[in-house]
DNA sequence: TCTGGGGTCCTAGGACCC
DNA sequence: TCTGGGGTCCTAGGACCC
């Protein structure tokens, strides 16, 4: 019998910090950051890090530190306050004021993050990756994986990863990776939770469908004005219903996890498809008054991608760029080229021809750039005229085909000089 | 005092090729 | 020459997740 497991590590980087500083144990700490400026300015105003165990209200200069910041997550001390992770850092601090404010260590995250899954690796072979904190593992396999439904090889796992980190993780068993995921919430932290398909409608049917991964707030909110609210009131809906209203795909897919069924493989390895830089600014900016450090911004963007690209040994043959104006809108644009690059001036030639083809009279919040349709390097030939381009070796005609009216590219004075 | 950064997948229209 | 269909690529936007 299928046994599918969902592990996610508890508060994984508020616990990172509680290990270092076991002081800060049952205290309200809330981790944040994001913005490698906001960690460099807090670990340069406060060198010791003991210094920095000072609550949010007694830190004057908060807001320079944290800026436009959010929480990346929070200690369950902290979470009482109602202060939860993708909260903006000062309304997290407004509401609670006693807590602590740390950096995110993203060296020390990932050594974590690396111990805990090599941990799980060693006794079931068959892990797939969701991020820092999070895995699937199929137990079907292996040896102890079918007892007591999956419990006695959670309890195994879990322990050797606190052993093995001094952390805890909570573990969902089920028959699938859809309710293994719902059934890892049940019991948290440090808990274990184990689903068999007959528990579909005594525990899973009651929760709100916010709970299935992959209705987000969109998704939920058609769904409520439908009156539907748990998954249960989604089960009785017949798939021609739910295709009416959500189309073909995502119709015939909620009426699928709404009885609890979900066919998805674990996956062990995967390529990436895409890698990307971006920032938030610490002010809006404007293409015309902020030019020069909006220039710099978008340069350095370029050679931290190209680094990206090179040091993980791939090339990309699109190239984009986001942009978010103050109201929060998002524009993309992107170009596919005649063959790879991992060059930082080809990049950031490439995304500045998006950049003309943007509107630029709104200011400006965030500016990213994206490499698509990647290849391993090694897998590119040695011809320059298909491998890989840089500065030098660039043809002339390196846009892979134009669709872009030419209506549509701003070719002004002002554009011109701008990129 | 609003709202980070890095991803994946899907849709949809038009271009283009066979 | 006309017509149509299928498949794939390119681009833009959007939902969602960690």
């Amino acid at each position: 019998m299928r046994r599918i497991a969902h592990l996610d590590m508890d508060a994984f980087f508020a616990s990172i910090e509680l290990l270092r500083y076991p002081q800060l144990k049952g205290l309200p700490v809330v981790i944040g950051g994001g913005r490698r400026k906001v960690d460099d300015a807090l670990l340069t105003a406060q060198p010791e890090r003991d210094l920095r165990f000072i609550p949010v209200a007694d830190f004057p200069l908060l807001k320079d530190y944290v800026g436009r910041g959010v929480i990346t997550t929070a200690t369950y001390a902290a979470r009482q306050f109602g202060v939860g992770s993708a909260m903006g850092m000062m309304k997290a601090a407004k509401l609670c004021p006693q807590a602590i404010v740390l950096p995110v260590d993203f060296d020390e995250v990932r050594k974590y993050s690396r111990l805990f899954k090599s941990t799980i690796v060693e006794i079931a072979p068959q892990m797939e990756d969701r991020g820092v904190d999070e895995v699937y593992i199929d137990f079907t396999d292996v040896p102890g994986g079918q007892r007591e439904g999956g419990r006695v090889l959670a309890r195994l796992i879990q322990k050797a990863i606190t052993e093995a980190t001094g952390l805890t993780c909570s573990v969902g068993v089920a028959p699938n990776k859809l309710l293994a995921k719902m059934a890892s919430e049940f019991n948290k932290p440090n808990g274990i939770s184990v689903v068999h398909e007959t528990d579909l409608q005594n525990k899973i049917w009651p929760l709100t469908c916010r709970k299935i991964n992959g209705i987000g707030p969109k998704a939920d909110e058609k769904l409520q004005a439908l009156g539907i609210h748990t998954i249960g009131e989604l089960a009785v809906l017949t798939p021609e219903f739910l295709i009416r209203h959500f189309g073909k795909a995502t119709g015939a897919w909620m009426h699928e996890v709404a009885w609890g069924r979900d066919e998805r493989p674990v996956v062990t390895s995967s390529e990436p498809v895409s890698m990307s830089r971006e920032t938030t600014f610490a002010r809006d900016l404007h293409a015309v008054r902020d030019r020069a450090e909006l220039g710099n911004i978008f340069t350095g963007l370029c050679i931290k991608l190209a680094h990206d690209l090179a040091s993980k040994g791939y090339a990309a043959k699109t190239i984009g760029i986001k942009l978010r104006y103050d109201d929060f809108k998002i524009a993309t644009r992107d170009q596919t080229l005649v063959g790879h690059t991992h060059d930082a001036a080809v990049i950031r030639q490439t995304a500045g021809q998006c950049l003309k083809r943007v509107p630029l009279g709104k200011k400006l919040r965030l500016l990213g750039v994206r490499a698509g349709t990647l290849e391993k390097t090694e897998n590119l030939p040695e011809n320059p005229e298909k491998g890989i381009f840089n500065a030098s070796n660039m043809p002339d005609a390196y846009i892979k085909r134009s669709l872009i009216a030419p209506e549509n590219i701003a070719n002004d004075a002002l554009t011109r000089q701008l990129f």
